[in-house]
DNA sequence: TTGCATATTCGACAAGTGTCGTATAGTCTC
DNA sequence: GAGACTATACGACACTTGTCGAATATGCAA
């Protein structure tokens, strides 16, 4: 009950979270090398992006003032982590997916997997699979 | 096999098109209503968005260009009418969401959805029947 | 202390997007 | 043909996103 209350606008952000395509590539970095540096992830980026390292350090700076990234200053060396869960990020891009293309309806989605993305017969029964798993959770 | 090399780009936009968020607020409208004019649609959406007249024709402009729509003339009159499918704006968008946010693995996403998107028994029930369906699909 | 090697700060720029306003041009009706 | 309407054509503006470069500040080795 006592619980102070939080911004509603903050809690939107960190339970729906919305990356652009450069956060998603930084933000899956930080996530595994969590805390480092901006060097340290244009050094993991190396190999498939060619960024500078402003350009890295410019994107994340940008997440800081987004919520999505936090600074610890040690020396004159930013450590950066994640402010948002893997699991807030994904939320916020399937359901901005589920609102744009099936309204926001999961039944429609699943039926379009199935009749246009050819789920192949390993994949349904891995489906499958999992859905007997899930029978037995909540409600 | 003497198939005329269609231009690879923009089959990609056909096949994955990626629409703003506004772009997919027009297009379901045209989809629904095509042939129709900008007004139309500016109608059409009233009650949910209060956008002006030379908003819509605007964002409907650029979708032309763009080949998301096509324009028919009569007279002074432009209809337009949707130059891509609802299925392939469904699957650009669907993509999109999978590669950012899942690596483009289709279980891991299922796997998310019943760990973390608390699907219902009763959604869970529905999905068991899709899947059975398929299973006696093309493999 | 001097100076290199890093980091950080900041401003910039081109595209793309959301949103309009306004100037024009086409039609239809008197 | 003139006026009233309706559409179209265009340019504009603020913001966001992807990308940098250059200037400045720090820390450490010689």
């Amino acid at each position: 009950m006592a619980r102070s209350k939080p911004n509603k606008k903050s809690e939107q952000i960190k339970f729906n979270a919305e990356l652009t395509e450069a956060e998603w590539i930084v933000m899956k970095v930080i996530w595994e090398n969590e805390p480092c540096t901006a060097g340290t992830v244009q050094e993991a980026l190396a190999n498939s992006k060619d960024w500078a390292y402003s350009t890295i350090k410019t994107t994340m700076d940008r997440m800081v003032n987004k919520g999505f990234l936090e600074i610890q200053k040690i020396r004159n060396l930013q450590l950066f982590s994640s402010a948002i869960s893997e699991v807030d990020a994904k939320r916020g891009e399937f359901r901005k997916m589920l609102q744009r293309a099936f309204d926001g309806a999961l039944t429609p989605m699943m039926q379009f997997l199935i009749e246009h993305e050819g789920l192949s017969k390993a994949e349904s029964a891995q489906l499958r699979k999992l859905v007997n798993k899930a029978k037995n959770r909540k409600d």
